[in-house]
DNA sequence: CCTACGTCTACAT
DNA sequence: TAGACGTAGG
């Protein structure tokens, strides 16, 4: 993805850079690049579409780096991708059936048992689809971070905010892994930030204006730099062969001309060349220049940059490269998270319904890593855990669905618009607080905190009941540790989504009862069983997979367990 | 010197 | 998978 070899030849100009350097400052986020990363922790059960609660672990790791930006006082602005450009259609496809084939490769390799070979092909088959963008914006609403949707590439409505003033919507700069937001010109780019906040940053400004430095610039503008990325090979252009950065680079700084430099091309490399490539080489600057984006404040699709005369002269060509127009109402509301923006229909809302509950919960995070762990005081959504009254029981509750859309509205309109004043004081933020080795004026502070939070997970950890209050929806399959019902032994029928008062009160959850979970026939609902599980872990007991593997044990047999979870919950849908 | 190709690793447990 | 990095060959 991106422009081939990019960030290699720009390496002079790139430098070392922390995102506290954005302090008070609004930052857009490429949501793509976040949420590949945070896929993979949990690739498994994504393609298997488990209901563990593992499968969300990538909206943790997406919120993590989220309250670290929070956390040094950066407005984060996410931005999310839409529809897919006809142009670069051709390569999407093919991912997609090499997706397709590698998740059939570990569907085999799990039916054999072998665990280990089938999660490093679920790896490889990962898919950031819409319902998973949707299910992050759904937490992003409740937490109230900006967000967008492109009406198509995030790239470009990222480059787009670039160059908008603060108050208008604009953005400082980019967090992102892909080059191809210099291609769009955006002035500053943050690459490869890790979870303690230092990136790279390349500014394009430094690019053309540097004086002494290697590949120099200095003659360049905005629109030559384009040319050389497309020159050098992107994701709507193959490059010529034999062309790559640098020799691109050479011929735009001796030029000065892209269709100078296309009739050098066809003169030297005519035979290697495809006969249109002068053609396409156009209508792919055309991409990175005039793209379609969401205009926040008119709330309209527009060109990044209007489209020239010369380009409308030209019509003999449609524009549907650039993507097809799409009509007002659908743009935004594809652009506020509320349309599927590949289908444009209404996302399905049972995929979505019970998903707040889980990820944004600080204290669910606050399990899996030790969290600074604030009051938090927000009125659109759930949450509470009390810092005090920690009782054994550990309660959720949340507001009823209907209160919960009716705000939603005005929520987002909020949430649009540009944030005003310091309310920075009543944001909530999560904090794993390794992080916090580094600044910070109190350390004193941070320790005493810390202190108290041990305390408080202790006491919550050893408890292991927990009490669901009657009218909870309970999905069987949400608990990942085997679990054990009171009346042991009997058969115990939930009744999925619909049902509304009780079906039972205490979950037990061990670690030695493992109980399946199957699906009753003619019944709407789940029962527990304890044969088919037996079998199915046995059968990956015994698999020669598990047996050997060196290494650390501990490791691998967490990592055992846990994918004994995943497949037990994936056979027990089946 | 440059491209193109092979290999490694990210992620986070 | 896609980017980073090393290196064989033009």
């Amino acid at each position: 993805m991106g422009i081939k070899d990019l960030l290699r030849f720009m390496k002079p100009y790139v430098e070392p850079i922390h995102i506290k350097n954005y302090a008070g400052k609004r930052v857009g986020i490429d949501a793509y690049s976040w949420l590949h990363k945070g896929a993979y922790s949990c690739s498994m059960e994504l393609c298997l579409d488990s209901n563990s609660e593992r499968k969300l672990r990538y909206i943790e790791y997406f919120m993590h780096r989220v309250n670290l930006l929070r956390y040094y006082n950066v407005t984060p602005v996410v931005v999310f991708d839409g529809g897919n450009v006809p142009c670069k259609a051709a390569t999407e496809k093919e991912r997609n059936k090499k997706r397709n084939t590698n998740r059939e490769l570990a569907m085999a390799k799990l039916k054999e048992g072998n665990v280990n070979a089938a999660s490093e092909l679920f790896q490889r088959a990962v898919n950031i689809t819409p319902v998973m963008a949707h299910k992050l914006i759904q937490t992003l609403k409740s937490e109230n971070i900006e967000f967008v949707v492109a009406p198509y590439e995030a790239d470009a409505q990222l480059a787009y905010l670039s160059n908008l003033e603060t108050e208008k919507g604009g953005i400082a700069a980019v967090i992102t892994e892909d080059s191809d937001l210099l291609t769009y010109g955006c002035p500053a780019v943050i690459f490869k930030m890790d979870r303690e906040g230092n990136g790279e940053r390349i500014e394009l400004e430094k690019v053309f204006s540097a004086e002494s430095c290697k590949p120099s610039f200095q003659s360049f503008n905005m629109k030559l730099f384009t040319g050389m990325c497309v020159l050098a090979g992107c994701d709507f252009l193959p490059s010529v062969p034999g062309i790559g950065v640098a020799r691109a680079h050479a011929l735009v700084s001796k030029y000065r001309n892209i269709d100078r430099i296309l009739s050098v091309l066809k003169l030297e490399k005519g035979d290697q060349m495809p006969e249109d490539y002068a053609k396409s080489f156009k209508d792919a600057l055309a991409v990175f220049e005039h793209a379609r984006i969401y205009d926040i404040n008119t709330k309209e699709l527009k060109h990044m940059k209007p489209l020239p005369e010369s380009f409308l002269e030209s019509l003999d060509e449609d524009l549907n490269f650039l993507g097809p127009e799409i009509p007002s109402t659908i743009v935004k509301a594809i652009a506020e998270g509320n349309l599927n923006p590949s289908t444009k229909e209404a996302f399905d809302k049972s995929e979505c319904s019970r998903l707040p509950l889980h990820p944004i919960d600080p204290h669910t995070i606050g399990q899996l890593k030790k969290s600074e762990v604030p009051t938090i005081k927000q009125d659109n959504c759930f949450s509470i855990f009390g810092s005090q009254n920690t009782n054994k029981n550990c309660t959720v509750t949340r507001l009823s669905d209907k209160d919960k859309y009716s705000n939603e509205v005005t929520a987002l309109q909020k949430l649009i618009m540009p944030l005003e004043t310091n309310e920075t004081m009543t944001k909530p933020f999560t904090f794993d607080e390794t992080h916090l080795k580094v600044p910070n004026n109190n350390p004193f502070r941070i320790r005493k905190h810390e202190e108290e939070i041990s305390l408080v997970q202790k006491e919550e950890t050893m408890e292991e009941i927990s009490i669901v209050s009657s009218g909870e929806y309970i999905d069987l399959n949400d608990y990942m540790s085997p679990i054990n019902f009171q009346e042991e032994g009997s058969i115990n029928l939930l009744k999925k989504r619909k049902f509304e008062n009780v079906c039972l009160d205490k979950v037990e959850v061990t670690d030695e009862q493992v109980s399946g979970v199957t699906e009753v026939e003619n019944c709407d609902g789940l029962c527990l069983n304890m044969e088919s599980q037996e079998s199915v872990k046995s059968k990956i007991r015994n698999s020669s997979d598990l047996k050997g593997s060196g290494g650390s044990e501990k490791k691998s047999k967490k990592k055992k367990e846990s994918n004994i979870r995943t497949i037990l919950s994936f056979f027990s849908k089946v």
